[in-house]
DNA sequence: AGCACGCCGACT
DNA sequence: GTCGGCGTGCTC
């Protein structure tokens, strides 16, 4: 009899054992239906083995395999294997991530079949010369192909690192490969989608992102497995999509935090990137205008080779200048200084547009009595509710509670409630009156809510009908405005004293991201960013444009604290809804590391940054090593141990190369 | 994960 | 007397 073994979407460990009917003969990486239990499921064949401990009687059969779908070739199989072990998941679960949800589901409707395209292969004209600066970076990522060949391409904003990621894709086409470019974000950007199929008439390109409806994901997979589609450019996700012909990778923005998944299959495409290159032994670009500090010091140790783009790729845009406004002495009224209001002023004058940075939506992140200092809190979470004016309600922004604001304090009964804090909507409101007159636009996730409302606003920008975009880093990514002059920062000290040990980073990055929306064409720009810390350093750095005298503080500070990346590290998250029990777990789970210990450096057990979400108790706990080497085997070991005293009433995670710690 | 089974509390 | 809470076990 021919056995299967069928790793299905479950969270365990071990794959089932099925029978093959008469005339399949599946070989491993095939999409098989089987009967699961009581249903039906689509299962990944793992392997063929010759026989089964499973007795005959509890055997079933494999019901059919799952129509136009060709097995997965080796290597994207290995690669899958490879990021199931790496993070500590199951491979069902793994391999059931990387398929699109149409072919997880085991009776679907067909998905159309685009017929078999004719494929252009070049050669391809680029409609711009490159400076000297973007032709060295070709070549040096160019010299890679046909070998694993990781590059970082550090280049400042407007440099035109884009223009190079098309010279080398273009280069893959011409070899006839396949080419991957990643991006943190596209559905809402479809100026890039546009530019690129623009640049490539004839080739077969696929969008591949989770604002695709299922159809359309189901069938960028295909084409990209039959090797029908030539570019892949998509999010994330589209870095486990199988290649057949992969010669190249491009991670653009490689710094964006949106490549690492917070949930389930906790991979970053970034690494799984790299990693893949590797393994198909090929060259990728990691592109950033402040790479991750991981990257640089992969650059600096001569891990990765390094091409820097310093200068604008157009002489005429020079870079904005950076100020800080001492907000101790120019105190911001309803959230805006003097200062910002004078320069916005200027700016409406002009007839130049302005862009306000706030990183908080809402109209103000609590409500307070002034009488008894009642406060809004959400009932489930450890966290204030919002107050949203214009909807009249209180609002939990991690759970989604929401609640009708009250006339009256809940605790005194006094009606002197107030408002504290600024939210995007403050801002609003605060500018229209401190500016009679200027067209205002939100953009945050509540006025971007209804799809492609935020191409309707930028569209607006475009066609200059707006003066004044207030928003959340929404804004920071990507888009260009071609008329705007000033970007206000209104308040992003808190990163300043966040725990998070990459809170500095992610801060430069932003700070630099929303920088360069100001002054692209010819005009001259300008950057307020309003701080209680005018000299601190990281400000400094920023009004410098030295990514490099910032990076380099930040890793020695990483190599002192021992943090990645002089370090590797793991999380394992817990949560209860029942008090306590979240860290009783996490205590077990330290005593259980320590005796398996080695050379796992293991930390205690702390509350989460949020201790409650949505009515459950989170902890986590932290463990350290020297390298990936000493870190994994413990990993596997110690996951081994957890699943053994596993609690039902503790959910829990491990979380491998975690964002935050 | 789902889904069944099974054993104790408050209600049509 | 039952409905249903969630603790436990199983899925080839």
């Amino acid at each position: 009899m021919k056995i299967a073994r069928v790793a299905l979407d479950v969270p365990l460990d071990q794959a089932f054992d099925f029978a093959v009917p008469e005339g399949l003969d599946p070989p491993r990486g095939s999409l098989v239906v089987v009967p699961f239990g009581r249903s039906s499921r689509v299962g990944v064949v793992v392997a063929r083995p010759g026989r089964t401990e499973v007795p005959a009687e509890r055997l079933r059969e494999i019901a059919r395999l799952v129509e136009d779908v060709a097995p997965l070739a080796e290597r994207d199989f290995e690669l899958l294997e490879f990021c199931a072990s790496y993070y500590q998941r199951p491979l069902g679960e793994t391999l059931h991530a990387s398929l699109p949800p149409r072919l997880r589901q085991a009776s679907r409707r067909a998905i159309k079949s685009p017929g078999a395209a004719e494929t252009s292969r070049g050669p391809f004209a680029s409609p711009v010369e490159t400076t000297a600066e973007q032709s060295a970076a070709i070549e040096r990522v160019g010299e890679g192909f046909g070998r694993f060949h990781p590059v970082l391409l550090a280049g400042i904003t407007g440099s035109g690192k884009t223009e190079v990621y098309l010279r080398l894709i273009a280069q893959a086409l011409e070899r006839g490969l396949q080419a991957l470019y990643l991006v943190p974000e596209i559905g809402l950007t479809p100026q890039l989608e546009e530019r690129v199929r623009g640049r490539f008439p004839g080739v077969a390109i696929v969008a591949a992102h989770s604002h695709l409806g299922e159809g359309e994901r189901a069938q960028a997979w295909l084409a990209a497995q039959s090797g029908r589609a030539r570019i892949v450019l998509g999010t994330r996700l589209a870095a486990l999509s199988p290649m057949p012909q992969l010669g190249l990778i491009v991670v653009d923005e490689e710094h964006d935090p949106s490549y690492k998944q917070h949930e389930g299959l906790r991979y970053s495409a970034r690494d799984v990137a790299v990693r893949r290159a590797q393994m198909a032994g090929i060259p990728v670009v990691l592109g950033s205008a402040t790479p991750s500090l991981e990257s640089w010091a992969n650059a600096k140790q001569g891990r990765y080779a390094l091409a820097e783009l310093r200068e604008r790729a157009f002489a005429s845009a020079s870079l904005p200048a950076v100020r800080t406004v001492d907000t101790r002495a120019d105190k911001p009224v309803d959230g805006v200084s003097d200062a910002l209001l004078r320069a916005l002023k200027a700016r409406l004058a002009r007839g130049e547009q302005s862009l306000v940075f706030l990183n908080r939506r809402g109209f103000s992140p609590v409500l307070f009595c002034r009488s008894c200092a009642w406060h809004s809190t959400c009932s489930r979470c450890s966290a204030n509710l919002v107050l949203h004016l214009k909807a009249g309600e209180l609002r939990c922004h991690h759970c989604g509670h929401r609640e009708r604001v009250p006339a009256r304090c809940p605790g005194c009964g006094s009606a002197d409630l107030a408002p504290v804090g600024q939210g995007t909507q403050r801002i609003e409101e605060t500018l229209a009156r401190g500016l009679p007159g200027a067209r205002i636009a939100r953009v945050d996730r509540d006025t971007t809510a209804r799809k492609g409302a935020l191409a309707d606003v930028l569209g607006q920008v475009r066609d200059e009908k707006i003066d004044i975009l207030v928003g959340t880093q929404m804004l920071a990514k990507g888009h260009d405005y071609p008329r705007l002059t000033l970007v206000g920062v209104i308040d992003s000290d808190c990163a300043l004293y966040s725990v998070d040990f990459r809170a500095a980073e992610r801060l430069f990055a932003l700070l630099t991201q929303v920088a360069g929306r100001a002054g692209r064409a010819g005009e001259p720009g300008e950057v307020l960013i309003q701080t209680d810390f005018p000299t601190h350093p990281l400000y400094a750095a920023v009004a410098a444009h030295d990514y490099a005298a910032f990076a380099d503080a930040a890793l020695e500070e990483r190599r002192i604290a021992r943090f990645p990346p002089f370090a590797h590290i793991a999380l394992l998250r817990a949560e209860s809804k029942h008090a306590g029990e979240a860290a009783a777990f996490l205590r077990s789970a330290a005593k259980l590391a320590r005796a398996a210990g080695g050379k796992v450096e293991v930390f205690d057990p702390v509350p989460a940054p949020l201790e409650r979400k949505a009515g459950f108790d989170r902890a986590q706990l932290l463990v350290r090593a020297a390298s990936r080497a000493a870190l994994q085997p413990f990993l596997r070991r110690w996951r081994e141990a957890l699943l053994e005293k596993d609690d039902r009433r503790v959910r829990w995670s491990l979380d491998v190369d975690p964002q935050e710690a």
